[in-house]
DNA sequence: CTTGACTCTTGACCTGACTCAAGGGTCTAG
DNA sequence: CTAGACCCTTGAGTCAGGTCAAGAGTCAAG
């Protein structure tokens, strides 16, 4: 473990690969803790920015709202309750995903057979689609 | 088939189950042709705006953007090339539903392994999701 | 010292699909 | 005739998750 040398705002979104003004964005919204500040009044960040930041990114891309890696990162600072919290968290977020799997299935099964069904051609009235959205009703 | 007596926006609305706001908002945005007026001004439906709305709400559930219903409301229209356009879009539809299908699998097959894999008790610094989401960073 | 890249704050803007409020006119049952 | 339900327009607000612009200050290389 060496010594961390701070890093700029910029440093820590090139190798977080976030955008500047989202770090900014996660700050304002209590995504990050508010960092150190240069006499300048730069932002002075270690290491462990860049490590919430990716673990942010992860969370996002399993589908985790903002607002629900908001709860994940303070129950991650809970040596109490903390994983037994965060595991019941992803279970339900893994719940979501799944009934979401099966809704979007059953959209797809009907969009399959519509397509199936329509020879491709012909005139409006006669295409399945068309009357399938219409149900029976002519515009 | 008998005489359409017109109906008001809000008959309309209960018919299809939309808010009135969103038949409004629909003909701003090109979805619903504009409708007769009375002569206070009132908004004079036929049965056919019912029809259309309802189009609207089974291509939503569909997953089609209103942008797209848009598109299929004018194909529909068309008699040279519409119907097969409309399969085209429709294919193209289910194309995009399942490129997502197989996108949530992806990330449920993850979520699936973390959540097997945490006891659900013991320090965050061994929890695996944390872990995993942190990907050996310690903040 | 200068130049150009970087950073600061505040506050506005974006997408999509609505949703609501204000302030007014209209319609209909009793 | 009146009360209450309905309708009109315009314009603004909502949600999430950013994204951008203006105007000003700072840092590092040459």
């Amino acid at each position: 473990m060496e010594t961390q040398s701070p890093l700029t705002i910029g440093a820590v979104a090139k190798r977080a690969g976030v955008p500047i003004d989202t770090i900014r964005y996660y700050e304002r919204e209590g995504l990050l803790p508010e960092p150190l500040r240069r006499a300048s009044g730069y932002r002075s960040y270690g290491e462990s920015a860049v490590a919430q930041l990716r673990f942010i990114r992860r969370a996002k891309e399993l589908g985790f709202t903002l607002e629900e890696i908001r709860e994940l990162l303070a129950l991650s600072r809970d040596r109490q309750r903390g994983v037994t919290a965060v595991k019941k968290r992803a279970q339900q977020r893994l719940a979501a995903i799944e009934a979401r799997i099966a809704e979007l299935q059953r959209v797809r099964d009907g969009l399959v057979e519509l397509v199936a069904s329509c020879p491709g051609h012909g005139a409006p009235e006669h295409c399945p689609i068309l009357r399938a959205l219409n149900d029976g009703e002519r515009p």
